[in-house]
DNA sequence: CTCGTGTGGAGAGCAGTGCTCTCGGTACGG
DNA sequence: CCGTACCGAGAGCACTGCTCTCCACACGAG
């Protein structure tokens, strides 16, 4: 079933109950199998997930579940957006609700996007970890997944707006990375100067590579304290942003 | 089999050759199986190895790989030993073979790093990627994974020593957080100040989160070079390591 | 050289997977 | 009210990891 389809359900619910009972059944049981993946996911992980099991849980037979889902990586895929939208609402929800400096919000925005991935580590490797099997990402996934980055780049932005943050250029850019930062700038970073969006940049990769490394195991024995020191780092990958020293 | 025979029955042909026939035909078809193993690695990715296709390819029936490798997992194991083994030896030949300041060669590790991680995309997945099914690193791989990051602050080490590197203290460091850099520094960072370890870490991080963010995907539309966006990104980095400012 | 031992290949088999197809019952819309 | 389209059930296919048994044969000790 297309995503637009299920929107206009969706929408349909929105101003009426659905045109026949048929069809709200077939919503319910296609949020219901999700759901229920879902749960699955958070115990086996990716790999483990088996439609069968999701099947058999709920009473169905396998190949009834393939009229709502075509197939395995087709429920991925659903899966595989449902966590872009909750770690991009994360990210969004700190970034709104943080009042103070770039500093706090950014660290604020981090500390959310860890939180989330501690508490859903399958979801977090589902979307940020090796892609799956020859999966290729649909493009409908492409916009959620851009959540996450625009939160952070919006307290990056307000930053500049304020004068907080140090503007000078600090060095040459290579012309096809000033195209690559330009695009950006236009699309979710309005007015933050091609300096500050490298140091940005640096520092979200950062981010996500010391997340990564914390649940991938990478930091096993060579980290104590995950929580504080993650929260140090993040406050110095802040002051980065803001000043150009760390 | 275990890891100690193995190396005792290497160790034997070092100093002479295999006492018998079968000996010598065990360590061959251990090495061609997982030999074989890379190459179906390298073409349908980790969760498509199938024990079976190998055992196929050879000529042999599956239960008979048993007879070498217990479990996929096993097999699985030598692949990464040998990954963290490639990535570690070409990080450590560029840290060795490259002549200049820190910043040319820390640039030069981490091109080395990513050069490699383009060339093996899988094995990198296996590596940095999401961890496997319910699978746990052994300790086996351990050391192997702590190669490539000796050899960038090797380079770090260096710099400290000769001065180039700007040592004075950035701000105040938790105080778990001073315990695992020391930790970090009597093991493979000699002489190299907390403030530094710091910097280094993010940047660290930062180029694994470029490499990954690169390869699972996560760049597609964002950025056009990879190339020339991930030079300059770690260059600056590097520039980072050094004066402590971008 | 001979003989018991144990290594390792072959095959059958088990429990599970994703996915396809066919067969009915039935809710739905014209 | 009736034909259509939907949807659950079941059987089946090709595959997986892994186990077990059987047996040939290379090996080391005597």
């Amino acid at each position: 079933m297309s995503r637009a389809l299920l929107s206009f359900w969706y929408g349909a619910r929105m101003s009426r109950a659905p045109a026949t009972a048929r069809a709200r059944a077939r919503i319910e049981l296609t949020h219901e199998i999700k759901e229920t993946a879902r749960r699955q996911l958070a115990e086996v992980g990716a790999s483990g997930l088996s439609l069968r099991a999701v099947a058999r849980e709920l009473g169905m037979v396998s190949s009834a579940v393939y009229r709502y889902y075509a197939s395995r990586d087709e429920l991925l895929t659903a899966l595989i957006v449902d966590a872009f939208d909750a770690v991009g609402a994360a990210a969004e929800d700190a970034a709104a609700n943080t009042r103070g400096g770039v500093v706090k919000r950014f660290t604020a925005v981090a500390s959310a996007v860890r939180a989330w991935a501690l508490a859903n580590p399958h979801d977090y490797a589902l979307i940020y970890g090796s892609p799956v099997p020859g999966y290729a990402a649909p493009t409908a996934t492409v916009p959620p997944a851009v959540r996450v980055s625009a939160a952070a780049l919006t307290v990056v932005a307000d930053g500049v707006a304020s004068g907080e943050i140090d503007v000078a250029p600090a060095g040459a850019i290579p012309r096809t990375v000033r195209a690559d930062l330009a695009r950006i700038r236009d699309e979710v970073a309005p007015g933050v100067p091609d300096d500050v969006l490298v140091r940005t940049f640096l520092v979200w990769t950062a981010m996500f590579g010391t997340i990564s490394f914390e649940l991938f195991g990478h930091l096993h024995g060579v980290v104590d304290d995950y929580e504080t020191f993650f929260a140090h780092q993040m406050r110095r990958a802040g002051e980065l942003i803001v000043t150009g020293k760390a």
